[in-house]
DNA sequence: TGTACATCAGTGAACGCGCGTTCACTGATGTAC
DNA sequence: TGTACATCAGTGAACGCGCGTTCACTGATGTAC
C-alpha cells in the first residue's frame, strides 16, 4: 500500500480540492452580494489561501462566476430530464405533471438554494460574461422542455415556433416559482407552490382553448 | 425685477439642481453595473461636484438607490393608470386591451430605458434596501392592476384572492415584457411584442375557459 | 530502491492606487433691522 | 435702500485602509535514470 498508492494525480487532486474550496467560499459570499461587489481577497480569505494563490486557478472573478454558472445549471438540466422522464409514467394527465413540476423546482431550490440565488441575482447583473452564460444555459434549458412538449399529444398540429415559445413562457414561469420560493421563508413555501400550480394551469387551460372561439 | 425677483428659493433651486445632477449620473453609470459596485466618488465625478458634496444630499449610495427606484415607479405608476383608464373607451375587447398594454410597456422601455433596466438589475441585486422598495412599488403596481380586473365583466364571480393573483401574473408578464424589450435591439422589439401579446392572450383563455371541463 | 533534477501550487511581502469619510474653510444666499 | 450677521451648499486637502496584481521564493510532488 505504502508504494504506487498516491502516486501522480496527488498534486492535481491538491490543485482541484483548493479551486472547489474558492468556488464554495465565492457561492456562499454570493448569497448576500453581487459578483460585481465580490473582492479576490475576500473569496481567498474564506477559503483559507493566499490572495496571489486565487490566480492558479482563475484570471479573474468573472471567470470564476461562470464556473458558477455552469455548475448551477448542470443541477437544474440533470433535475428536469428526470421530471421530463417522468411524464410517460404520469400518463397524459396535465395536473399532475404539472404538480410534479412544482415539487421538482422546490426541491432543487431547497438543496441549492445558493446556486438559484446566484442565477436569480447575476441574471440581469453586472458582469457581462456571466449574464450571457446564465442566457445560454436557460436557451438550452428552454429547449429541453420544447422538445418534451413537442411529443405531447396536444400539441399535434402546432408549428415548432409555438411551441418554443410556449416552453419559453413555462421556463419563466417556473424560474419565477425558483425565486419566489427563495424569497419566501419556509412558512410561505406551501403558498408559494398554490401559486405557481394555478399559474401553470391557467397557461394549459389557455392552450387547450386556444383555437376555440 | 431686479428686486424680488431671486428671493427665497434660490439657495434651494440650485440645492435640487445638484441633486438631480447626482441622480442623473447615478442613474447614467447603473446602465452598465451594479449599485453595489458603485461609488460615491464615481457619482460625484460624473455629476462635476466635489466628493464630500455628496453628502450634501444622501447619506451613502444605497439612499439615493431608494430615491431612484420611487422615480422610476412612479412614471411607470402614471402610464398604467392612464392604460388602465382607457379600459372603457376599448369596449371589452380583451385583444384590444392587451395590445394597448404591450405598446404602453414599449413606449415606457423606449422613453425610460435606463430606469428599467436599473429596476431589473437591482430587483434581485445585492442591496436590500433597495430590493425591497422594488418589491413594495410592484406590490402596489398589483395592486392597481387587480382594481382594474375586479371591474371587469369577466371577473363577476371571482374571489377578491383569486383575482390578485391573476393580476400579479400580468404584472410579472409585463415586466418581463420590459427587460425582453431592453435586451431586444431595435430590429427585435417587433417579435418581443409579438411573444408579449400572445401569453398575455393565452392568460385570457385560460381565464375565460377556467370553470369549463 | 535511491538519487538528482524539474515542476508548479501556494506563500508572503511589496507596489501603487482609488476608495469613503472628516474637517475646517469660503463665499453666495438669506434674514433682521 | 443699506448694513451687519447667519446660514449652509460645495470645496479641497488630508486620513487611513483594503484593494488587485506582481514577484521571487519554497517545498511537496512528479519524473528520469
Amino acid at each position: 500500500m505504502s508504494h504506487s498508492e498516491g502516486g501522480t494525480g496527488v498534486r492535481q487532486a491538491q490543485k482541484q480540492q483548493s479551486r472547489r474550496a474558492l468556488l464554495d467560499a465565492g457561492l456562499h459570499l454570493l448569497e448576500r452580494q453581487n459578483l460585481s461587489g465580490l473582492g479576490v481577497r475576500e473569496v481567498t480569505r474564506a477559503a483559507g489561501m493566499s490572495p496571489a494563490g486565487f490566480y492558479r486557478h482563475f484570471p479573474d472573478l468573472s471567470a470564476l462566476g461562470v464556473v458558477l454558472v455552469e455548475e448551477s445549471l448542470a443541477n437544474l438540466h440533470g433535475m428536469i430530464r428526470a421530471a421530463l422522464a417522468e411524464q410517460g409514467g404520469l400518463g397524459d394527465d396535465p395536473e399532475a405533471l404539472i404538480d410534479r413540476a412544482v415539487e421538482v423546482v422546490a426541491a432543487h431550490v431547497g438543496e441549492h438554494r445558493a446556486y438559484v440565488r446566484f442565477l436569480a441575482r447575476e441574471r440581469h447583473g453586472g458582469v457581462r460574461e456571466v449574464r450571457e452564460a446564465i442566457a445560454a444555459e436557460l436557451r438550452r434549458f428552454a429547449d429541453e422542455v420544447a422538445g418534451a412538449l413537442a411529443l405531447q399529444p396536444v400539441s399535434a398540429g402546432w408549428p415548432a415556433g409555438e411551441v418554443r415559445m410556449l416552453a419559453e413562457l413555462y421556463v419563466d414561469l417556473l424560474v419565477m416559482a425558483a425565486t419566489a420560493f427563495l424569497e419566501a421563508g419556509p412558512e410561505g413555501e406551501a403558498e408559494v407552490a398554490r401559486t405557481a400550480r394555478t399559474r401553470l394551469r391557467l397557461i394549459s387551460v389557455g392552450r387547450r382553448h386556444w383555437h376555440d372561439g
